[in-house]
Formats: structure tokens, C-alpha cells, sequence
DNA sequence: GGTCTAATGTGTATTAAGTACATATTTTCA
DNA sequence: TGAAAATATGTACTTAATACACATTAGACC
């Protein structure tokens, strides 16, 4: 129980506010995409002096009347114009002083889209795609969040058929694998890789092949429909 | 980004104040503990009218000058008097209408307490223990929480030496495995348990054995001092 | 069209982990 | 002293994970 729930007089509902309603809340989002055989994430420069030169994860003041997982969606779509995209919460962030202009306790969620998609267009000149790998430094306590995202997709890239998001619609085996690899940072065995993913029927054959490749082209394949998120 | 960053007048922050600071933050804790063969949570009755009758979580509003954290801690200490205990984050939840009295949005932790501990004392008389089993409705989105910490808990119990800070501190492998079989709703078989708990090198055998029991008695094992939670 | 290149596609032996299952032993109680 | 109730323990079987090699194919180039 929270000493919110019941408000003897308007005097001190008021208190109660004057006392507790000092925390702004945000949500941040590790929006991840793959590209160049690399994990990326979305970012911005921070325009806080504090952090002059520092990229910044994406997010916003959670408004009054929307759902936390609301107002990711929407922090989603007005930057890359992207609906329907896996978005799943991960943890909060409130620390007191991780934000340099007041307290603000943070929800953090990881995202997956593929860059490809031609619907992708980014709003704001100042976002780009970054190496997940090539971000040192971030501003706030970003780098902690975008870790603690990234343990979380690798502790699910097995369990379920997460990574697809980040492909375009059909491809090839390799293409999956060289991004299994990027996301868990390791080397995987072509052999044993393919068994893996087979028994798990996250695929199907779409009876195509690859082209415009300098070698043997590959099978492409696409995602089963039913195979849940 | 978020919007609340670079305030560029005293007018522009306070439009910002009354737009934003309309949500309060709470911590709710799914206190578990276990007794009678049976996981238990520590509850309360709801004091609000919308929930007459119904059980809650312990919780309170996270205050301006404290990580989130802290807040659990302080709410669990409060409550049960117990310092340096088990905790951890679970996830928030944000749903605009979960509060009836207006919109809190709250972090969910869950904890692992000794309930034969002499120094745990319930501060308050309306708290009880209740086998989670018999929980059905709750009050707020509670049940919610309270499922969401459980499986959480579920998947870590092989991962890390968690369920030890539900028992006393010598205890027989019987008493553990009870413990496994009732916080995952399932029975294990004896010798694969065994086996299973051996190679994680968790516990130490006290040399001790059970006194008082009307069979013949177990070894009693104690945690193993180095054994990370 | 022949050859080179670079990647595809496939199977098996080995090891490790999980599961199923039965008997002798020890203590208390009557 | 015997009955009851639980402890302690090992092995065969199945499943999952790992290590590893060779024939095949399409494109590029001559």
C-alpha cells in the first residue's frame, strides 16, 4: 500500500503532491538495427552541455495520460516513422543523479528494425546508426542501459526468434548467422548453427535464391508466419 | 533526449512542471519467504474501498531524494526490520488506470527473506504471510506483479544460489529440495537433484546431521561462503 | 567452355547434460 | 527386535551441444 491512496482533505492531497510528485518519469529506447555485418543502435547527440558531444539514447517524458509501453511506441514511430516494431521493456533506471536537470527515473526498453525497410526514415538530421561496438562514453547513464539491453537480447536470441526483426524479409542462412555472431559477439559453427535453428521452425524456405553475389548463392528464407515473437 | 533538459526560461519549466510531474513513482515488493512446505508473500490488507478486503503488496512512493532502490530497501526494512537482504528489480509497471487514486506508476522488486529469522518482526499487524498458491485476486495489479516476480524467480533458481536465503542457515537437502519443488509448482526426482545442486558447488556440509526428526536424519549443509548470489 | 574462386550444403563421432529408475542403510518408535 | 520412514547412492538411456571435412554450385575470367 502507498500513503497516496487515501487523502484525508484536499490540504493534504497537496502536500502529498508538494512532496512527491518531483520525479519525472521517462522511457529510453535501445533501438537496435543490423547493417554492414554490425549491430547498431539509434542515436542522438545530446544537447545537454553536460554531455557536449556525447551520444544520447532516444526517449521522452512519459506523459500523464499514456501507458509507459505507449509512450515508447511513440517515441518509436515519431523518430523512425516505424509501427509495429518489437519493443520490450527491460528494467528501470533511478539513480538520483543520473540526470543532470533533476530527477529522472527512466524505463528502459530494446527494440529491433531493420534498417532496410523503406518505410525507415529518420526524422531528425542529428539521429544516426552507430556501432554498438564503437560507442564508448554516452551521455547520462546510457552505456549502462544499452549493456544491460543487450545482455537481456542475448540471454533471448535462442529462446525466441527475436534477431528476424532486424533482417529484411527474406534471406539468406548466412546472413543470419553473421548476425547471431554480432549480437553475441562470438564465432558460430555453420554446421552446428543450422541444426540449431532448424529444430526450432522459425524458418521458412521461400525456394529463391540469393543473387548478385560472387559465389554460390544461398537459399533465401523468411520468417514462419506462425512462429511467435 | 528528453525534453525536460534544457529549460530556457523559468516560465518554460514551470509549463514543463505542470505538464509532466503528474505521475508518482512507487516501488512495490513481492516479499517472499517459505514455510509449511509452501513459498509464501508477505501481504497486506488493501486500505482503499475500490479493493475491500483484497490483499497487497508491500509498497510505497519512491521519494524525491532516494534511488529506487533505496526505496525498496527502505520499504522492506520498514516492514520486516531486516537489513542486507536479497533484492532485486523485476520490471515497472505503468498502466495509466492500475492506481485507482490517480496515475502511480510503480517498479516491482522481489525479495528472499528467512521467515524463521529471529530478527524478523512485522511492524505492522495486518501484514501476514500467505502461501503464494492462495492468491487469487489482488488488489491493484498486484497478481500481476506477483506472477511476474515469481517467473522471474523461476528462471534463475538453477542460475544463481537464490533459494538459500529462504531457509535457515543449516538445512537438509530434503528441506531443499522442498523448497525448489515448491517455488517451481513441480516435483523432482531425488538423486537428479542431487547431482544437479553437487556440481554447482553452492553448499557445505556442516558435519552436522538433523536432530528431532522421526527418521533417519540428513546431513545438514550450510551455503557455501564463496557462492555469489 | 574450362578453370578458378568463394561460398553453400550436408553427416558423424564425441562429449556433456538431463532423465528414469531400485536397493541397501540408518535412525526412531513401539 | 522388528517395523516404519527417510537417507544415501550409481547406472543405463536419451537428448543436446560440440568438433570437425568434403563434395557441390554459380559467377567471373580467360
Amino acid at each position: 500500500m502507498t500513503p497516496i491512496t487515501n487523502f484525508k482533505s484536499a490540504a493534504a492531497e497537496k502536500r502529498i503532491h508538494q512532496s512527491y510528485f518531483k520525479i519525472a518519469l521517462s522511457v529510453d529506447c535501445v533501438i537496435f538495427g543490423y547493417t554492414e555485418k554490425e549491430l547498431q543502435v539509434l542515436v542522438i547527440k545530446s544537447d545537454l552541455k553536460e554531455f557536449a558531444g556525447q551520444w544520447s539514447l532516444l526517449g521522452d517524458l512519459v506523459r500523464p495520460e499514456e501507458n509507459i509501453d505507449e509512450a515508447s511506441y511513440r517515441v518509436l514511430e515519431e523518430r523512425t516513422g516505424l509501427k509495429n516494431v518489437y519493443l520490450e521493456q527491460v528494467q528501470a533506471f533511478g539513480e538520483c543523479k543520473r540526470h543532470p536537470s533533476g530527477r529522472v527515473v527512466t524505463i528502459a526498453y530494446y527494440s529491433l528494425i531493420d534498417i532496410s525497410n523503406h518505410k525507415l526514415q529518420l526524422s531528425d538530421n542529428d539521429l544516426c546508426w552507430r556501432p554498438v561496438r564503437s560507442l564508448r562514453k554516452m551521455a547520462f547513464d546510457h552505456r549502462q542501459i544499452l549493456d544491460t539491453c543487450l545482455q537481456r537480447l542475448r540471454e533471448q536470441v535462442f529462446e525466441k526468434p527475436l534477431l528476424f526483426n532486424l533482417l529484411p524479409a527474406k534471406f539468406a542462412l548466412r546472413n543470419l548467422q553473421e548476425l547471431y555472431e554480432s549480437v553475441l559477439g562470438e564465432s558460430l559453427d555453420r554446421r552446428n548453427f543450422r541444426k540449431k535453428i532448424a529444430v526450432k521452425e522459425w524458418l521458412r524456405e521461400t525456394g529463391e535464391l540469393e543473387r548478385s553475389v560472387l559465389h554460390r548463392p544461398g537459399r533465401l528464407y523468411t520468417r514462419q508466419a506462425g512462429s511467435k515473437r
